[in-house]
DNA sequence: AACAATACCGAAACCGGTTTCGAAATAATT
DNA sequence: AATTATTTCGAAACCGGTTTCGGTATTGTT
């Protein structure tokens, strides 16, 4: 009828070529009809949604992304924010967690947009622009810090957001952590049992919230263990293998060496034994080794490094289904989750040398 | 003089409340001309220019991306498929690969969007959904099969897109691949020229292409040392831990166990030495084992995995020189980039124990 | 059969920009 | 001074959808 422009039956078909307007010249409808008949309004007469439904499936018709939110005042978009890169990434959660904030996103129809951060520029600069230029809904944060820059700008901009981990601010707002306090607790405790009584912390970057827990879980635990708290076996780590390492020298070198060290994440623990075997010290003989992130290559090194493992996936999930329900309810009251970490015994640690059994017994 | 609508002066210049028509009403100009001000149009005064651009950044105007997009016809937006997650990723190339084209791509406006394709569904379906929906300008691939379903539903598509790898059509598409071939005659090269007769091979998926390339450089690198070719020893691997380890027990249980074992990935060649390990292998005394991909973790286990490293970094970047220039100019010839990778010495390679030199002078 | 209620669809505004075209104002030419 | 050329901007169409509003056509009520 009128297929003016059309050639060849089957040249136009080529998908993306099918604007709304064609449909409803086709078919003898203005487009408004045919959107309310496509998006389920009630006053579209039964026969002529059919109608419509046929032809957009017949044509391929899909509808184009930017006019229809353009249109609706949305992007259906999540920004998240890459860190700079260390220069040598040993762990695969950013990964693994873009893959599954991904997949979850797509169940309610939203896209992710990925942006990297580089090092140059202050750290909200990137959420900035993309707040400005109304490229996002609302932004999956990890790797928080106490004091949280990004999530000040956030919150001061009334820009919906969840975060991976806590700030001081988590009253505020919605976020998913693991309870890495607790983690810490049950692996220190895990040595205590073992018959540890000496037992060194690498820390991870101080500006971290999650290594501070880490951190407090770890003294809590050998307080209420009645183990006199060393300063000198709690080092600072910067979450790298070669923080470990240098954390491990000092304190392997001590007069009296730790027996045990227990890591703020898998890739310090890397570091610790590698210094560890530089210097001698057999793991776990004569020094225990336990790490946090439970990356699957722990598995393979000797001996396969024991940590402390969480699932990401749910941790994806579990942030988009947060991050949904803001983006409904901008209004609701603020919410949180908090998934614990398992102790996944794989072989680095086991009971020191020589059990000097002290004075376990006067304790609580 | 035309603030109806303003309510205290801070309040309504929070980012993001500012539209063109505000501005254009503000000024007592039209939309169209605060746009071309802005755009840099040669028809507007240099005086008015001037009043826009201060306005501009006054009022904090930034263009709302969908609208611009929408009135342009383009997303400015790249897509990116993560493929299924294996259960256990051991990989960190992911996480620095999306860093670094999400890098470059900003340099040229564009975004990324980070997709996940769930196992479930055909490969090509994310693919079809975002050319349909018009999501995205073009695609990054990577992990390419030879025959490749997504190479040829963008190809018949007409669809902008570079591959990370190549494929059986790589004459008709844009390609970036790190030369696997050449890289493995090296490492097998290095292997001989320390003494070793017997080599074992533990491959890749046969689906990759990659994996084909590696172990053809293996064989050639054999055929001109005059090494005889044992298929006994080139075993399949799937470029996991797991893969590794079996391949490794199919290896050293012969009766003439192989020297040194070349692997697929590194990965593979982690499973290879845990195996190794547990069948009494010391490496690199009785063992020599080399991987490929350079994974920083590599340098923190015991001895430290010699492995064939290249720069994902460098693989971003060029893949979006080469996209963009698609993208500029659709007709242009296909074109491509090999880089290489090299040898990084670390420790999990040396001569074998005992240097039978059979008859490498008779060669050649 | 007359009237009210309902079902169904068209018309048009709108989202927030870009771009083409033409007209008015200004400057240059003869 | 009249004419032509240039500069500068307004008006309007457009991108491709969604949504509100109002008007017929149809059905239901009495």
């Amino acid at each position: 009828m009128n297929d003016v422009k059309a050639g060849p039956e089957e040249e136009w078909v080529k998908s993306g070529e099918v604007r709304i307007s064609d449909l409803a010249a086709e078919l003898g409808l203005t487009k408004g009809t045919v959107s309310r008949a496509l998006n389920g309004y009630e006053d579209i007469s039964k026969k002529t949604r059919k109608r419509v439904m046929e032809a957009a499936t017949k044509r391929g018709y899909v509808p184009t992304t930017q006019a229809r939110r353009l249109a609706m005042g949305l992007t259906e978009t999540i920004g998240l924010v890459l860190p700079p890169m260390p220069s040598q990434p040993v762990n695969t959660f950013v990964s693994e967690f873009i893959h599954s904030v991904s997949a979850a996103l797509h169940l309610h129809g939203y896209d992710l947009l990925v942006h990297s951060a580089n090092s140059k520029e202050s750290e909200v600069e990137p959420y900035r622009r993309l707040v400005q230029s109304r490229k996002v809904d609302g932004f999956i944060i990890f790797r928080t810090h106490e004091k949280d820059p990004r999530v000040n700008y956030l919150l001061n901009e009334g820009f919906p957001f969840v975060t991976h981990g806590r700030t001081a601010r988590m009253a505020e707002h919605d976020w998913f952590d693991i309870d890495g306090e607790k983690a810490f607790r049950d692996a220190t405790s895990h040595l205590i049992k073992l018959g540890h009584q000496r037992i060194g912390f690498v820390g991870g970057g101080k500006e971290f919230f999650s290594a501070q827990l880490r951190l407090k879980g770890f003294r809590a635990m050998l307080e209420e263990s009645c183990l006199e708290k060393v300063p000198s076996l709690e080092q600072p780590g910067d979450l790298t293998g070669q923080g470990g390492e240098i954390a491990a020298q000092n304190l392997l070198k001590q007069t009296r060496p730790p027996t045990a060290i227990l890591c703020a994440n898998d890739a310090t623990a890397l570091g610790v034994m590698k210094a560890a075997r530089e210097l001698g010290f057999n793991i776990p003989e004569e020094l225990s080794v336990i790490g946090y992130d439970g990356i699957a290559l722990g598995a393979y090194i000797d001996p396969p490094l024991t940590t402390l493992t969480f699932s990401i996936e749910e941790s994806g999930k579990e942030m988009v289904n947060l991050l949904m329900r803001r983006l409904k309810s901008p209004d609701l009251p603020v919410i949180s989750k908090l998934a614990s970490a398992i102790l996944k015994l794989r072989g680095s640690e086991g009971p020191p040398s020589s059990i000097q059994n002290k004075n376990m017994e006067n304790c609580l």
